[in-house]
DNA sequence: CCCAAAATAGAACACCTATTCCATTTTTCT
DNA sequence: AGAAAAATGGAATAGGTGTTCTATTTTGGG
């Protein structure tokens, strides 16, 4: 009679047809739909009763919606939202707790390359709930805006400004990485005008050079865009925008997943921006 | 009478106190929590009964046990094991939706932002499951046994030698950055022997160069090591060891997330090493 | 405005729940 | 070896479970 194999067993599916069905939904089975969707853990957990009173619904009609999404019942359905937490992803001491289980194959390099992902991946998400939005947006308008961009990077930061110089060029973005051969920074730095930018990027100890070519292009009134670990950064004072990424560390040999990301962001954010502008 | 509240209420204090207590335990409230211990999710979602059967014991037992941990009874301890599930992070597609949801400040950066992080993130993620311990463990062994590690990388690899150029530096291991300016690439590495080691990264579509570069080395019995993306690439058929790395892509740009913390393991394993025989 | 159809609330019910209790077995100590 | 203590198995139970059923309300078309 009704739909008969096509019912979702997995959260994904099944939240794709709570969706698409709640329009076309009576009043109570639709309150329902949208605390279903709001309070997946709810419904994971919770008893018909419970559930019944959070939403404001009578226990039955729950049984209803179930079988409104092609169920046999509230259990059935209440199985797939348990499912969605079976596969979520192990949390960070979780995985570490993990690795020291399997012990038997760690190595002193294994151990070291999980410390380094855990590291990385920490770092991803703090700066995934840090960064604001518009500082992200106004950055990459100052860089898109800019006739050439200028990349000032050394050290520990020099592998991002590089990257960053060999994807603006395959993007046809006009670009000079400061790279410090010879001793020739100031003199490559000279050419920035008002109508270019910097990109600067330096973290704790910060470097010298890097410093002082910051402060010169800001006296010439090169506007500024800076990636940095705080604040207080000298880097950070002079610039239009500046960007705190705060890299996880292991065993002291700090992250650099976290800049890289923001790093590759910011060159394809800029080249599409440009690429609007036609 | 028992200790009154210091019972835990998260789940790495519970696991804690029932690998604690595990060991004094009667026989069968340690097969409890051995069960419970390996099982968690049976234990968040499964009932007194259901439980009884999967670990071979008394339902009553189930309750016992849960006293025996300082609760009031089973359900109080099954409350604990829910809240790990709670608390576990988003996966992927969750993250993704995530941000969609927040539609308002989904800027076309922002996306961008969010896509790239999360391509680092389940980069790292397959690395971490895929890596054989066993590779990792000879190609520390071969770069730390090397007197000096010549680093080929160029294009999109070349941030990762030059990380690892200024970590070995740093870590006082001799190294020589191949960085083909000017032409020298092949004269660079002309001085490699048998006793040196050559570390290449190369990526689809490889560059000739590295290609060229490895080819000789490799006829000239330089060991070596490869970071490359399929058991086909020209850089691995060459070498000793050979790693896959398999970056996921955000609008066709790859992320170098993974290959960066294998790279950054590769640096810190073999200072290590090294360090060891003094 | 009325009536048929759909949706809902709420009570009723059969089943399953966690927990308790106590007889029996196992362990521990003298 | 024997007695005391601890641990266990399994039945009993009170309360809660998901589901069904039906009287009532709401909705929507002629």
């Amino acid at each position: 009679m009704t739909d008969f194999d096509d019912i979702p067993r997995d959260f994904p599916g099944l939240k794709e047809r709570i969706l698409e069905r709640a329009p076309a939904l009576p009043k109570r089975l639709s309150q329902v739909a949208i605390y279903a969707i709001e309070h997946p853990d709810e419904v994971a957990f919770g008893t018909v009763a419970s559930i019944a009173v959070h939403s404001g619904v009578q226990p039955s009609t729950l049984v209803r919606f179930a079988k409104a999404m092609g169920y046999q019942g509230f259990s059935e359905l209440q199985e797939v939202f348990r499912s969605r937490l079976r596969e979520r992803i192990l949390n960070y001491d979780e995985r570490l707790e993990q690795l020291r289980h399997h012990a038997h194959s760690a190595s002193k390099p294994n151990v070291i390359f999980h410390g380094f992902s855990n590291a990385a991946r920490k770092s991803i998400d703090i700066l995934q709930e840090r960064l604001e939005p518009g500082k992200l947006d106004s950055a990459v308008q100052i860089l898109a805006g800019a006739e050439t961009v200028y990349l000032v990077g050394l050290r520990r930061s020099f592998p991002i400004s590089t990257y960053m110089s060999y994807a603006f060029g395959k993007l046809n973005i006009k670009n000079v990485l400061i790279d410090a051969i010879g001793g020739q920074a100031q003199e490559e730095l000279s050419f920035a005008t008002s109508n270019d930018c910097v990109l600067a990027i330096s973290f704790t100890p910060y470097a010298s050079e890097t410093v002082a070519l910051v402060q010169a292009a800001a006296a010439k009134g090169v506007p500024i865009v800076s990636i940095t670990d705080s604040g207080f950064s000298p880097i950070a004072s002079r610039a239009k925008v500046w960007f705190e990424v705060t890299e996880a560390n292991f065993e002291g040999f700090r992250s650099m997943s976290a800049t890289l990301s923001l790093a590759m962001t910011l060159t394809v954010a800029v080249a599409e921006m440009k690429s609007r502008r036609y």
